[in-house]
RNA sequence: GGCGGGGUAGCCAAGUGGUAAGGUCGCGGUCUGCAAAACCGCUAUUCGCGGGUUCGAUUCCCGCCCCCGCCUCCA
């Protein structure tokens, strides 16, 4: 099947063609975070979508080129940092940290390049940009110094959002004093320094001031990814003004098509509501963890629904990660024994399964269809389960196996880290057990089971010995 | 009001014009000293509601209801 996904722009699903098919690079541009406070967990959501579209591309045979940048400067951070007392730079290096943790946590593989709005080769390149469109007379200073885009002269703004700009109405949501404005739909480009702003600005050619939001992402994703692109996401929540604004910023300036692909991730919700610190379900990584959790425990919850349905967060559904989770584990387990079998003999070879070894990653080429992928995962975990039960997988088979999951899992990965050693104290309590077992001292063997229970283990006794293994654990 | 996305078992969630994947939870069984893990069986006569098209619709069309989001700086 042809690799494909559902363009926000036309509303429909496209085949993918990348803008230079002999190259086999695929220039990719990821709205990151505003780091005026600590990453939420549904900004991880689109982030791990991002992740497993760069992940599936990669194993389709593509190269990623992914760009995630960095908003350092906007109300929120000057804000923050003046609440803070404390320069803009050191307000946000601290967020800039916890989110490449929060990162590393969550398995998202980095990106090639997290630009920051604040970095000189940007902000150099935002003045040149509205130099152009002002020039082009697709901007213009207003009467309060700030310059705006004209949509006016723009006939594609709205085109993305599907919005009809006659239509617009104000939420209220903004600042209603912007009478400079020629239009209600126009955006700043420059935001003209106030008091407020202290002393975060910049120079440009219409005075002091800082860069609008929109204005960096089409700077950065331009000087790094050039003037066109193939893939852009974000939230469903970006696509309007801000996907929109950069089109008209960015093909303003070039003249070109700006993005091929536009996908957009659904929203997290939890317990069937949006996530607000005022409703006491905001949730960071770190919250998650303190509840025992793992990271990647975390990274499964948040990948397995797709990415245009909203996917609410539940610690029922932490749950149900953790146990999903250590069935992999389990039949990893079984699969690695019987592969270094070699010369055991099995009743026969099952490596035969209705289930096709390519219907995992030709889910995935349906606009990313994870949750038909992992279906096809835990079928075919039954199927082999089934056969070890039986003795009929051989060690080829069981390698086969194994290699597929490796295959798979650059896509996933959510195979649990290295195994821990087992603590001696566990160990001791584990062999005393046995000989309480062997004297069938069954009392003194449950009460030994139940001490390394407390200790995080969990003991099973199968037909050769008894192991020792450690549920929920990364 | 405009524009989107969604409504499938207790919960999460795929899917198709031909009679409902998978995960989790629960129950029963095999195995076990007992467990655990694994496997087997059971758990939606039915896919928000009402019409229509069709031999046949959960899937296509029309209308309606509900939930979530966006409508100028929230992923």
């Amino acid at each position: 099947m042809a690799l494909r996904f559902f363009n926000t722009y036309s509303r429909e699903l496209e085949e993918f063609e990348p803008r230079d098919p002999a190259a086999r690079t695929i220039g990719i541009y990821t709205c990151g975070p505003t780091v005026y406070s600590h990453a939420h967990i549904g900004n991880f959501r689109a982030y791990i979508f991002e992740d497993l579209l760069q992940r599936h591309l990669e194993l389709r045979g593509y190269k990623a080129h992914r760009v995630m940048n960095i908003t350092d400067v906007d109300d929120k951070t000057i804000r923050g940092a003046r609440e803070a007392k404390v320069p803009l730079a050191r307000f946000t290096e601290q967020f800039k940290q916890a989110f490449f943790e929060d990162v590393e946590t969550l398995r998202i593989k980095r990106a090639d390049e997290f630009p920051a709005a604040t970095d000189q080769r940007y902000t150099d390149r935002m003045i040149e940009m509205i130099g152009a469109l002002i020039a082009r007379g697709l901007a213009y200073q207003a009467d309060d110094k700030s310059v705006y885009f004209r949509i006016n002269k723009f006939p594609n703004y709205g085109k993305l959002a599907h919005f009809d700009l006659s239509q617009l109405q104000s939420t209220g949501r903004v600042k209603h004093d912007e009478y400079d404005k020629e239009h209600i739909g126009d955006f700043a480009l420059w935001k003209a320094w106030d008091e407020e702003d202290g002393d975060v600005k910049w120079d440009s050619p219409w005075g002091p001031g800082r860069p609008g939001w929109h204005i960096e992402c089409s700077a950065m994703a331009t000087a790094l990814l050039g003037d066109q692109i193939d893939i852009h996401c974000g939230g469903v929540d970006n696509i309007f003004p801000h996907h929109e604004a950069e089109i008209a910023q960015s093909e303003g300036v070039t003249g070109k098509k700006f993005v091929r692909y536009w996908l957009h991730c659904a929203h997290l919700l939890v317990d069937g509501q949006k996530m607000a610190k005022s409703l006491g379900n905001f949730y960071t990584v770190p919250d998650v963890l303190a509840k025992g959790y793992t990271g990647r425990e975390l990274r499964y919850a948040l990948l397995r629904v797709h990415y245009r349905v909203p996917l609410n967060f539940t610690w029922e559904g932490m749950h149900e990660a953790r146990e999903s989770l250590g069935r992999i584990d389990e039949w990893l387990t079984r699969l690695r024994e019987i592969a270094q079998e070699e010369n055991v003999q099995r009743s026969t070879s099952n490596a035969q399964s209705p289930i096709e070894k390519s219907d995992f990653e030709n889910s995935l080429d349906d606009d990313l269809n994870i949750s038909a992928a992992l279906g096809f995962l835990f079928e075919s975990i039954r199927e082999t389960n089934r056969a070890m039960d039986e003795n009929k997988l051989d060690a080829a088979s069981a390698k086969a196996w194994l290699d597929w999951w490796k295959r798979i899992n650059t896509v996933l990965d959510l195979e649990a880290d290295v195994e821990i050693m087992i603590p001696t104290e566990v160990a001791q309590l584990a062999k005393e057990r046995e000989n309480a077992r062997r004297e069938k001292n069954w009392e003194r063997s449950d009460e030994l089971r139940d001490q390394i229970s407390a200790l995080g283990w969990e003991v099973r006794d199968t037909k050769d010995r008894p192991k020792l293994t450690r549920r929920g654990a990364e």
